[in-house]
DNA sequence: CCGAATCCCATGAGATACTG
DNA sequence: CAGTATCTCATGGGATTCGG
């Protein structure tokens, strides 16, 4: 999500503003859709690991493309470890690395957040602003 | 970035899935590319206000559209508080309501981990995937 | 079974210009 | 000063199809 548009387009000369911000570039990558669900799944298998299908079973909606590429960019990352049994069909395992896993807890404190919170978000959304006196 | 492609193209039926997981609605809205730098900025200024070209200023690379917007987003969500000074050139001044106070604590826990870890990505996208024995 | 490749649209976001 | 409006483009991501 971050350098999305590092696309200099006209007569705009590039250097947008630091590029290097980790926090930016890691929102960049739970941000992505499947992100973060994929890491909360492994997660809660761990130390144990799950096949590819297993893993789309239990990330409802996910398509197969979405899933791959999700997994591919966490294993690039070095998040995901993957594990190919070359089986006849070959069969594909994935696990949380130590990195991965340490990610799931910073993650865990915004589920809990949302979880906590998303309700006040949608009645602010529907102008439910009345008698908080403050805000 | 969650309800992001409820397109239902050419001939599928819709019905998505549960777009209800408030962690996943979370993430659209702090994934968006300048949403966790205004609460960050926000907080630290918390609890004093600032002006939108203070905001603008201690947000590097921010056009000032996309500020609005991000302010506008916030506010409708509860997260951001807007006062008015009705003077003659009108100020603006925002500050965090409780809620986008309280959303900072596990923004900063992602935070944390970024700037710890982000070099360990970086390396894995190297491949420096070495000796690590495990991972 | 696992995934790569292709196609294709809607959304995010920058640049620019205009208003009270 | 603090926005809003318009234009444009690249990226995210779903559907579908092909490969090993």
């Amino acid at each position: 999500m971050t350098s999305r548009h590092g696309r200099v387009p006209g007569g705009a000369r590039g250097d947008l503003f630091d590029p290097d911000c980790p926090t930016r570039r890691l929102l960049d990558r739970i941000g992505t859709k499947w992100t973060s669900m994929a890491v909360k799944v492994l997660a809660e298998a761990s130390p144990g690991e799950l096949r590819f299908a297993e893993l789309r079973r239990r990330m409802p909606g996910v398509s197969q493309k979405m899933l791959s590429v999700t997994l591919r960019a966490l294993a690039r990352d070095g998040l995901v470890h993957r594990r190919v049994e070359p089986t006849v069909p070959p069969a594909v395992f994935y696990r949380l690395t130590t990195l991965g896993l340490s990610l799931d807890a910073p993650l865990a404190a915004v589920r809990a957040w949302a979880e906590e919170h998303m309700a006040e978000v949608d009645r602010a959304n529907r102008g439910y602003s009345e008698p908080v006196a403050d805000d």
